[in-house]
DNA sequence: CTAATATTCAAGAGAATAGTGGAATATCAA
DNA sequence: TTGATATTCCACTATTCTCTTGAATATTAG
């Protein structure tokens, strides 16, 4: 009926790895790297200094992650880049995220206390941005670096980083909705982006997934990023 | 630009919640656990034997995954009965497995020292399933214990537990091939229900996904979700 | 070669976590 | 009430994790 190894042995070498995955996942400062990777690959004193942390913490804390799977590096001269590991990896990382979103209620409540205007620049949900961005009937901007946007984006939107808004305002077209999207939900690129767009009399609304999440949706249906 | 609270405290406490969950998901007898009350709630004893540990320990632990919001308890008399907390737990766990045994060779390798014949009796995946389940070209039999069945199960399966499979064994059409699916990879029920069935000159194979990858998958392809 | 920079490694103090055994609590039955 | 059962709480030890400091390694520039 079984194997040549005692089940509850089997059993607790196959719970033991996953535990180990799971407890890459068990630090507030790993996620915010998995958070940073997740948008471009990133040396590891740019990391330290976007989460605030000594360069050699930082540092052991992406070969927790290394060793876990759910980065990968990649050594350029006197740099070590990082990035996310693998779509399994992504995907976990959403889960996490998503699951926390819809289950930890003071995490809404931290989210919206510090984004305390964020419900008047009320967003659109993936559905109707898909829908209207197939009839043009807005216009998709990416507000992050360009760095980011250059390795990878939500496929139909255009690179507008929000330092360099301003110069591009009057490029913009009046007539029709403006949407901005950045990093997530946790970021306020976008925030800033649609503020600064109203006060310039455009109609303007964020986006709050991200290039992952916009994937995500769309691999069910067979499509991918260009 | 940002509101009353500091970014960094902000990320620092986001992240930090978060982090929370990830660590419940830090322990190999947690997730083990998980496993266990995904297919039907349970009583703390219950889990305890079926884990092999003792009951004070289980206890703590299910405490930890309840204050993570991964399960939830419901008490009845003396009992206390633990069940998987939601959709997006369940999806979490089901993410966490996905990456596991998309990303850790290790734990294939476990599996498969522990399942030796195991590719012998080759799995039907779950697009194939589908569409001769649609067509009546199978029977899908569902042979974990009848309670789990009756928590919830394949559309369209028909319940066998594994220790009554000689008593229906007469009763099975010997002309369409036979599908035998359980708790999912883990688990050896469906192994020894093909193995029995082909002993007795049945057509079978074992389908790997469970109830729950069954019903996130739906509209998707592939063995698990994404 | 040496100097400078980026990253990793190593050691140690302090904090958090896991598991055990026993006590405390709660419910039910007699 | 008393006793039985199921679960949770508590205290304790061993182990593991986190973060800092300083040294070690590797690559590039001069």
């Amino acid at each position: 009926m079984i194997g040549p190894v005692k089940p509850r042995e089997f059993k607790d070498q196959a719970y033991g790895l996953l535990a180990r995955a799971g407890r890459a996942l068990a630090n507030g400062h790993r996620l915010e790297l998995l958070d940073l990777v997740e948008q471009t690959e990133r040396s590891v004193d740019e990391l330290a200094s976007m989460a605030g942390m000594s360069v050699a913490n930082t540092s052991q804390h992406l070969q927790v992650l290394r060793r876990a799977g759910l980065v990968t590096a990649r050594r350029s001269g006197t740099h070590a880049y990082y990035r996310l590991g693998s779509p399994a990896a992504a995907s976990l990382w959403r889960g996490l995220r998503a699951f926390g979103e819809a289950e930890l209620p003071e995490l809404e409540r931290i989210i919206d206390q510090y984004l305390t205007d964020r419900s008047q620049l009320d967003a659109i949900d993936a559905r109707e941005l898909r829908s209207r961005l197939e009839r043009d009937e807005v216009v998709l901007i990416d507000v992050r670096p360009r760095v980011e946007y250059e390795a990878g984006h939500i496929p139909g939107s255009r690179s507008i980083p929000i330092d360099d808004l301003h110069d591009y305002i009057d490029g913009l077209p009046a007539s029709i909705e403006i949407i901005a999207y950045c990093r997530g939900r946790y970021c306020v690129y976008s925030d800033d982006a649609v503020r600064t767009l109203r006060e310039h009399g455009f109609a303007a609304r964020r986006f709050e997934g991200n290039v992952g999440d916009w994937n995500a949706g769309i691999g069910t249906e067979g499509r991918w990023i260009d």
